[in-house]
DNA sequence: CTTATAATGAAAACGATTTCCATTTGAATC
DNA sequence: GATTCAAATGGAAATCGTTTTCATTATAAG
């Protein structure tokens, strides 16, 4: 029911991680990409049968997201992803539609805009979602090639 | 497989379109509203016991959106909505969370910077997703008040 | 009219995510 | 250490929007 989940200024980790949440976070620090949460699952299954199940996977997501530790991202293919962040922090992707490699926009147009639209429009945003697709350097050079 | 669909210059409407597109096209039209697929396949059903199967309203969709007659818009809720738009062009939302009315955002902020990007990341843009979520000027109010 | 092709429909299949519910874990208390 | 209760966990079943499958009709040529 929630539409999506995007936006700055949470309340930053603190408070005790459950061990699935632990275990999560492990995954998604070395990882350092965008994961799904079958992704994850599958990864902690492989390391170790006895590795949480795909269940608590969901929930451990679903509470890194709320404490801000985690962003979801939504590639508009049905499956969500997964990707640590600066505590309460955001940001958007270049998704490569060649390779897959996605570069992160080092600035959120959308908070830049914030007062403008509440002017404007007189809405107060709350979140966002923003991501781009298209052709990285790397791929653009070898299909001119 | 596809990662999402928005964005401008298009190779806009002519060849004809399907029954079933037409259908699909003319709902659209008179609702001016994000509809889901399942919204637009209830509405034909409704008025007529006869009218295109669901199947048929998830290709004519699918026909639409490629000739950009049609955009379809994520909300990140797991169902796809669609509108339709000047012949190939494109625009985003500010969707409200309270009474859940969308405004368009009468400007893309994402086309304005193709440019840079392209300088900065190499990076050459194709499509991109933009959605804003927040509270519009009326439930602002409702909520102060 | 005959024929090849695209469009359509209903039902089954899919697949990520949720929900159920019984079991285990952990911390607080006795 | 034993007891207790709530939170965490796991696996299987249920959800639900969307796709596939496949057999049936329009549609357009010839």
């Amino acid at each position: 029911m929630s539409p999506a989940g995007r936006a700055g200024r949470s309340r930053a980790g603190q408070g005790k991680l459950t061990r699935g949440c632990r275990r999560v976070l492990a995954v998604l620090e070395q990882t350092r990409e965008l994961s799904s949460a079958q992704d994850i699952h599958g990864m902690l299954r492989q390391a170790e049968p006895e590795a949480p199940g795909l269940t608590t996977v969901y929930r451990s997501l679903e509470s890194l997201v709320g404490m801000g530790l985690v962003q979801s991202v939504d590639l508009g293919d049905g499956e969500k992803r997964y990707e640590v962040v600066e505590p309460g922090e955001h940001h958007h992707h270049l998704i490569c539609q060649g390779c897959g490699a996605s570069v992160h926009l080092d600035q959120c147009l959308v908070e830049d805009l914030e007062k403008s639209i509440k002017a404007k429009y007189g809405f107060e945003i709350s979140s966002h979602v923003l991501e781009v697709f298209g052709r990285c350097r790397g791929c653009l050079k070898s299909s001119t090639k």
